[in-house]
DNA sequence: GAAATAATCAAGTATTCTATTGACTAGTCA
DNA sequence: TGACTAGTCAATAGAATACTTGATTATTTC
């Protein structure tokens, strides 16, 4: 009857890959833009050495590749499909999970937090100018990749930013996605500064996600 | 800086599920339709308080729902966005992993495999009764679902059933998917009686998820 | 009520996975 | 050359998993 047990053995593998949360922390860092060890254990709160063995773990599922270049080695999603898989597996657990639904209602229940409806019509009065994008991720992280017409305000240099913006302009804040609480922290300081802001919910991977384009490089400063 | 961790590590119960190649064959064969445990572990050859196991967790996860009436449990799908998710899985695979891709490569090189191209024409035909299109799954799957036109035809009794086929009609066999053995055999055996036969790779959830109709119940006999 | 059956539970062992530690390799820069 | 750095490797102890076996719980049937 020759059964396809070897393929459920295959297929175990991505699913040991993504049923640890360091892996899926760094897996959803990742969907960001390729990232050295050392700032990957930074961010996620790992140990160099625990780091490097997870991205290990990794990348013998084939999901992530890494490079060596100079002292650094950095590494970055395999296929872009890994990335749209990890997004597959959220709504899973947003769908399934009570536990994560309750999580990102605290999220999406701020009241900072840009509505679906309002969405469209906000980000065509963005490419008019007549708003402000903030994307206040790492500069490292934008210059990964970022939406059209964003300007880089990392959370860390919001404040010393914010002198050159004008006051009655609207603001749009956005960081890596819905589970992200960068931009919440944004729209909060801008506010207490007397600026109108708001939250937009998708990162860089949901909207490349939605077929729409993205930015990679400098970009407007 | 209020980490989203405790996010990661719920996504991680989903990861957990489905990384043993025993809960994967069990994800796979529910996505068939319901079933007990006994005959799941049947299936899959695995003993029967491993699979009850196994379920459990997989209801951990909010995977599978589990329903007494009378003596037996039957296991179904908690959703049928756990089988999008399952072939989500196996689509990465394919791509990311080559020995899944080996595996695979054994099925689609079959000369009986009907070629993507030429599917669209046949199942036209057999809507206009040109052709006959048998389910040669277990007669309890056909049951919970199966493709419009398709006539039961269970590998185990397709000897019998062959008398009463016209030999001039060319015949289609499906079963549960790519990954499944049993229309490559129903095609030998046919082939080996004189039939004009192929195999159709796409199995119930495959047309499902290209939101063609399915049939539920009796259906044609 | 007693026997039979489907499934679960509980306990035990072998295996695998995780995170830490300290040693090691390779590349940089003075 | 020698000091320094990023990352990996190797070994380890502790935690979690897998599968088996035998007992237990419901439910049906006689």
């Amino acid at each position: 009857m020759s059964t396809a047990k070897p393929l459920y053995e295959q297929l175990a593998r991505l699913g040991k890959a993504v049923a640890s949360p360091a892996r899926l922390e760094l897996l959803d860092l990742l969907c960001q833009g390729p990232r050295t060890v050392e700032s990957l254990a930074q961010e996620a709160g790992l140990s160099i050495a625990n780091t490097s063995q997870h991205l290990r773990v990794l990348h013998g599922a084939r999901l992530v590749e890494g490079e060596k270049s100079g002292l650094f080695v950095t590494y970055r999603l395999a296929d872009p499909s890994v990335c749209s898989f990890f997004q597959t597996l959220r709504a899973l657990g947003e769908q399934r999970l009570a536990e994560v639904d309750a999580i990102l209602r605290q999220f999406r229940e701020a009241p900072e937090t840009l509505e679906p409806v309002e969405k469209d019509a906000l980000l065509d009065r963005i490419q008019k100018g007549e708003v402000i994008l903030l994307d206040v991720r790492p500069a490292e992280e934008y210059r990964a990749a970022h939406l059209p017409f964003a300007v880089s305000a990392p959370l860390k240099d919001l404040d010393s930013l914010l002198a050159t913006l004008r006051r009655r302009k609207p603001i749009v804040a956005y960081c890596r996605g819905p589970y992200c609480v960068l931009a919440k922290e944004a729209v909060r300081l801008l506010r207490a500064r007397g600026f109108r802001a708001v939250r937009l919910e998708d990162g860089v991977p949901e909207w490349r996600a939605q077929g729409l384009p993205v930015v990679v490089g400098e970009g407007s400063k």
